[in-house]
DNA sequence: GCTTGACCTCAAGCTTGCTTGAGGAATTAG
DNA sequence: CTAATTCCTCAAGCAAGCTTGAGGTCAAGC
């Protein structure tokens, strides 16, 4: 959290260290190590086995760090990086569709949770909590009727 | 998930069986031993040290299933549920103030989320993510102006 | 009275998303 | 050149919320 003492750039233009990374980015180096592992990012190293990269990463880990505000799963996020060709870094017409197909899993979520918050505003004060008649007990229609993945997004 | 065999009763009439717990309110035995562990229901033991629940049980873990639903940690429920004088299964009223302090969460979640969604919309098709023009890139509305609170529910 | 099936108690494992630590090598400021 | 940083690679740990397994007991049906 100290200011760095030399510029936030390493001596060569292009090439950013893990330092320089994780402080224009906003993440720890270890979790730059941790993408990395998980095929997120990808680096080249010097020769002194130090990990470099070039400034795409920034914009790769900003598309991360959105997605995963969305709720998306890094698997997930990974998949849709890797599915760009080449699996570039993603141009203001991949970042269009991915972030079209990631609001649509946020909808979605905030479908269910307004859903929720309606029922419970339906049920406060009722106390009954039946197993037949309250809607809140009977998750069927948001749990069941949408298909397992809406339980793991939301849980 | 097969039909029991016997009635969904013990033999007492009063008495549940961990067996029957978990069929009546869905979740798994091993489910019902960790919420014991955790505080979160309670029961006797019977002459050959197998649990017994009263029907309150599965008011309590309907409550729990809820409370997760709209975002609430265990260990948060648990307090809610304990801070009920003696810990008693909720009442109505019980369950009218507890429904009311988790709806705000709620309400925050969604809050946030649909901030998040416009701005995705906003910013779908621009493709800039710059640090410092990009809503999407400085969180510092969403996850700084309102403390770290939202950050360990939406996260 | 014997065979199932339901229960019991730990202990360990799993998933997601990282962080922390140990032990050592490379870089860089002065 | 030297001391302070930075970086490297594993391995292990953490938190939440459960599940799985091993080894053994209890209860119920025929």
């Amino acid at each position: 959290m100290k200011m760095p003492r030399r510029g936030s750039l390493s001596a060569t233009k292009q090439a950013l260290s893990v330092g320089d990374v994780a402080r224009r980015s906003g993440v720890a180096v270890s979790t730059l190590h941790f993408y990395e592992t998980k095929g997120l990012i990808q680096s080249w190293r010097n020769a002194g086995n130090q990990r470099r990269y070039t400034r795409d990463v920034l914009r790769r880990v900003a598309v991360i760090k959105i997605a995963q505000r969305t709720g998306v799963p890094l698997t997930e996020i990974r998949e849709a990086l890797a599915a760009l060709p080449d699996s570039r870094t993603p141009t203001a017409a991949d970042w269009r569709r991915l972030s079209q197909r990631w609001r649509v899993a946020l909808d979605t979520r905030i479908a269910h949770l307004t859903q929720l918050r309606d029922q419970l505003d339906g049920c406060i004060g009722c106390g009954c909590l039946s197993l037949s008649q309250c809607p809140l007990r009977n998750p069927g229609d948001v749990l069941g009727g949408d298909g397992e993945g809406a339980q793991r997004l939301e849980r």
